[in-house]
DNA sequence: CATCAAAGTGTCCGATATACACTATGTGAA
DNA sequence: TTCACATAGTGTATATCGGACACTTTGATG
């Protein structure tokens, strides 16, 4: 079976880049290619985009095709359609960006997929098409994202401690930040509740656990509120 | 002449929202559309993208052939490919964002385009396809760049009075700024050039002509430097 | 009970943002 | 010539925010 059309017609992928953090460290979700072109280089997970399917519903797919990663969030990084980009032929692709932790998604390699592993971001290796320019259009995202919407508190463990919030901007961002600053600022946003409830079963001082005021948040955010760390 | 694919494939397109400012308004450019679906209704300038054609490029290229506006600064705003937003079938469209001063743009419909106009952004007619929500998008964008970027200064003519600027800006964001305060913040940044010349033929006390220095603004912008009015 | 490792906490300072009102000047009309 | 008008041009005081900075507390472990 095959489809004609009276105009030529750039074929439509989505691509994915997925942030993993984990004990304070930022790493991708890479595939390893199976098939050409680029067979056997790394890439980010993405595919054609299926008829009648919204964009963000094809990456989500793709992605759970390809590494087993589901149910995250994630937003548009933007279009990149420089002819040439794609030794097949004209191929546009519109890529998001995530920020997952890292060790509640274990990866899996399927569909069109050798392998799918996290890459620690500092040190990633050549990648197929314009990914690498893509990654890096994604890392000014997402600390902005990271800044300016609760990407973090989300994606945390329900109940969470301050530490492991900063840990994962921190990582986000990049740079270190200031633990006194850091927790004024956060919690004059009044967006976490403290728990009746420390962490349990570590060698030190435990910590007092928190958790996200969803819908405090969603109430602020439909007022215009906007927040930033 | 056909093409023809194993799998099917999305149309795409782009779009383009124009911001025209003058004397304190903003308009933006819509076409009326000479051909179905939505025929005889407002929509955004845009159409194909070719094969072999670079999607700024091809939003330029849809720009002129529609409206006669050439020579402007585009920036990427990102894909809208809902399924269902034309009713032709599936198309993605790639959107894209401009601000130019108004009285600089003759405007002149011409392919597929009845007629070309610029229309005041706060009474906006019904539009074809998603044009309305692709819209309130741009003007989020719109002044979050026009703070962060020297597209004020870059699309006033070349010699212009700090009242000029400060016009633009407030109507880039939608109100008011104070005299005062704008002045010293802009003053500030060291990228205006004041002239030996102030403005001609002004039934009131002239006022002071500046210049924008490109140069140092690249040398800056090299150098990391970020600007926020 | 000594050690360890991280939790938790407050102040000061400098920079930045905002609010705010009058005088100066050039044109054009009376 | 002078008066009215319309806009140019200017500074200060205050509140707010961000960033620098170091010690004490607590709980577990050996």
């Amino acid at each position: 079976m095959t489809y004609t059309y009276d105009y030529p017609r750039p074929a439509l992928t989505v691509d994915c880049v997925v942030f993993g953090y984990d004990e304070g460290a930022l790493h991708v979700l890479l595939i390893e290619r199976g098939a050409p072109p680029f067979e056997g280089a790394h890439a980010l997970p993405g595919g054609f985009v299926d008829m009648e399917e919204d964009l963000e519903a094809a990456a989500r797919r793709e992605l759970a095709e390809e590494t087993g990663v589901t149910r995250l969030y994630l937003e548009q990084l933007g279009a990149f359609g420089a002819p040439g980009r794609d030794p097949r032929g004209r191929v546009v692709t519109i890529a998001y960006v995530a920020l997952v932790k890292l060790s509640d998604h274990a990866v899996r390699a399927a569909t069109d997929a050798r392998a799918a592993a996290w890459h620690p971001v500092e040190a990633l290796p050549a990648l197929a098409f314009d990914h690498t320019a893509i990654i890096a259009c994604a890392r000014t995202r997402l600390a902005e994202a990271v800044r300016s919407r609760p990407i973090g508190f989300e994606l945390l463990p329900k109940k969470f401690t301050l530490t492991d919030l900063q840990r994962l901007v921190e990582a986000a961002l990049g740079r270190p930040l200031d633990k006194r600053n850091f927790r004024k600022k956060v919690l004059s946003l009044d967006l976490l509740v403290p728990l009746d409830e420390v962490e349990r079963n570590v060698p030190r001082r435990a910590a007092q656990l928190f958790r996200f005021d969803r819908r405090r948040y969603a109430r602020l955010e439909q007022d215009g509120f906007q927040f930033r760390l």
